[in-house]
DNA sequence: CTCCTTATTGGTAATGGTTTCCATTATCAA
DNA sequence: TTGATAATGGAAACCATTACCAATAAGGAG
């Protein structure tokens, strides 16, 4: 299975065309932005990476792009509380990344990423999506988990 | 302890108090719509519903006052997705309610209250809860869980 | 009850992230 | 190469939420 790992061909054009989007560098730019970043990025996050780049990319084109991969799939679109989306590669399309979920400090809004508990996790969405399933008849596609609280940082001041 | 449901005096009264802040009949209005909605209002609901027992009340002092409630604990705030912020009587102020999360259709909006499976869920938090602490000290306070897919409705429309 | 401090108020304007609009450009199948 | 049309960018519109401010009202002191 072809990765794009920065060399090699793009393992989402397939992807793309196959829905009857087109190519665009614009496009190219903005998987590329989220390919090499680390965490959580806002629209005008990748806006301005992006016009580093190509400086003729506008922030509409990003929020356009953004829509289409969320709804492929591919990228992950968060809401922490501080009025702005945050977006973050998929594991779908991210092969080194595992399935995880985020803490949430709402003293300083940093955002702690973590994979333990998967299994105990997995245990329990899964009896939860099938009781629910029956109950109320509704096909569960995704879920979303998220902690509250205060970092360590936070914790520690008055 | 007094429940105010309805008749009687009224339970949160002295909490307000006990945090400097007045009690308004703007105040009691906002509230008392939030004891009688069943279901996730938005501020604009609120202040329709408000508007209509005292039309002298502002959308503004809707979003303050829920803010205020927000922070004491006795009102959720919760975000479908739908981009407003939807509001609920916590359980703290609820006694008649239950722990209890959300399904949410991404087709049509319609958000769906269970309370089942709390005792797996309990366990999975509370050993999640306890790892996450010691791992990254971080003190969690609280936790959002919601399930995103098709309602019965909706899966059976093409 | 009356006074006085000051928290609270409502209306309006401002904010800011996201969408819409539309004329222009670029993609890509034929 | 060419043509149909998807995609683009910049500006304007949108819209939930906030900030601002002069006017009002809650409630403790006396
Ligand atoms: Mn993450
Ligand atoms: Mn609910
Ligand atoms: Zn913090
Ligand atoms: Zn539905």
């Amino acid at each position: 299975m072809p990765r794009g790992n920065g060399r090699g061909p793009v393992w989402w054009h397939g992807h793309f065309r196959g829905c009857g989007y087109r190519i665009t560098s614009g496009r190219e730019a903005i998987l590329g932005v989220l390919t090499g970043a680390d965490k959580h990025l806002s629209a005008e996050d990748i806006f301005l990476k992006v016009h580093r780049l190509n400086p003729a990319i506008g922030l509409t084109t990003v929020y356009r792009t953004l829509e289409i991969l969320v709804s492929l799939g591919l990228v992950s679109k968060f809401d922490f509380g501080d009025g702005r989306a945050r977006y973050e590669l998929a594991q779908k399309s991210d092969f080194s990344s595992q399935h995880h979920h985020h803490l949430i400090c709402t003293k300083c809004n940093r955002v702690i990423d973590y994979t333990e508990f998967v299994d105990d996790e997995k245990e329990f969405l899964r009896r939860a999506e099938k009781g629910l399933s029956a109950k109320y008849k509704f096909d569960i596609k995704d879920h979303l988990i998220q902690f509250y609280g205060l970092c360590d940082k936070c914790r520690n001041k008055k």
